[in-house]
DNA sequence: CACTTTGTATGTTTTAAAGCATCAAAGTTA
DNA sequence: TAACTTTGATGCTTTAAAACATACAAAGTG
């Protein structure tokens, strides 16, 4: 269960999430454009083709932006971990959402309203900034992905999405296993494979001791070797 | 040969070019700020893993942005044409290049300094937005990149290709040659494919009378098939 | 509880695309 | 203009990964 006493100020107050860096004015004017929201596990935060309604964040929870292509076969562009930003994308370039959102686990998304957006702040050019970075940072992330599922065979991808999911979540309190609950399904999707392609390779990788399966935990053993497997192809 | 005569009053006087919307402040404080430089035909302009060394917009010419994947296999991310800005997004992630940039053909760029864009430009609330905005098509763009090049077939890949660069740089006066003298070679990079696969294929498509090919010159003749086949994968 | 659905695991077959080889044409340089 | 290099064109072979087929376990559901 999510600690529902997560609140507006927790989240203006972190310094990792984006809203820190507004002044405090600002930051005051924000409790009246927020709202919070709570979602079950595989939920749809937003669908291909919705418009947006606002700026999201993720206070907490995992979630998985996936674009639809051909035949239904779907492809996860990103994952989201807490005080990450979602769907700012299409709000930003005025679109409908070209992906969708789903929870990977029991989160809590925070919806900021896009007038407090567009005429707050943005006009704070630290915030636009950071909004800047942000976008430059996935827009690169995004492009070299473009590379690497389309030309790495299928070791290298699997291999890659694993260390992916490694920096991404971290580990549980053993330091080996991945801190996220996963199916064989999205980790496919996440590697541009067939699941049954996933769920081999996996026990192949298994083998090799490289990591360790136990049902959907995943243990990783020789992130070096990973690594090596990744650059490869 | 390129028009040597174009000056930086004409990059901030067009409508098209994002220095247009800076005030007249601004756009006089520019020109101490900006450079002019020529490029040959299949020059770099900067390389994967270069240090950004400033803010470049293309005046005239058309430029290919690429990356280099397993084996030295380049992916073409993007093209640009006049007034299209180049190199940025490492620029404002802070990062080393991680693409290339090559002209096509005789090109004009020119280079605002890193300061000018910090410190004058981005406290522009309106500039900043217009590059969020650009960013957000751009990253809108890419993931849809990522998903045809993995998921569709050869022939779709090639034929969303093919209407890319009618998108782009439009027909010459005959209103059905692409305006752009561009290799199979770079045809197969911007497709995720082979040469020999890029030259078979546009064979194909010559001789179900979609397009029409002489030597590097394309004719689209049936646009519409051509989007039915990169629809269908 | 049985019963259906969903997820995981592997073996087998098929196929799309890469890889390789050869040749012709067009450009480039000596 | 001859020699060389690059680019374009096509056929043939190989291969990586998809597609298909079961089987079985786990998790929901009535």
């Amino acid at each position: 269960m999510l600690n529902s006493g997560l609140g507006v100020k927790d989240i203006v107050d972190n310094p990792k999430s984006i809203f820190y860096l507004l002044n405090q004015e600002e930051k005051d004017e924000l409790q009246h454009h927020i709202s919070l929201a709570h979602y079950r596990r595989n939920e749809f935060i937003f669908k291909e083709g919705d418009k947006p309604t606002g700026f999201l964040l993720l206070v907490d929870g995992k979630v998985k932006i996936f674009k639809e292509g051909v035949g239904g076969r779907e492809q996860i562009v990103r994952m989201a971990k807490p005080l990450g930003v979602i769907g700012y994308r299409a709000l930003f370039s005025d679109e409908i959402h070209n992906s969708s959102a789903v929870t990977l686990e029991e989160s809590l998304v925070c919806t900021v309203s896009p007038e407090f957006i567009y005429t707050r702040a943005l006009k704070n050019s630290d915030f636009s900034f950071k909004i800047i970075r942000k976008l430059s940072k996935e827009l690169g992330f995004s492009n070299s992905r473009t590379v690497t599922l389309t030309q790495k065979h299928i070791r290298g991808r699997l291999a890659e999405s694993l260390l992916l999911l490694k920096e991404k979540y971290g580990f549980e309190h053993d330091g080996t296993t991945l801190k996220v609950y996963i199916s064989r399904e999205d980790i496919a999707n996440l590697s541009n494979m067939t699941t049954s392609n996933a769920i081999r390779t996996l026990s192949t990788f298994a083998n090799e001791k490289m990591i360790a399966i136990d049902g959907r935990k995943i243990k990783i053993l020789d992130a070096n070797r990973l690594e090596r497997v990744s650059k490869l192809g």
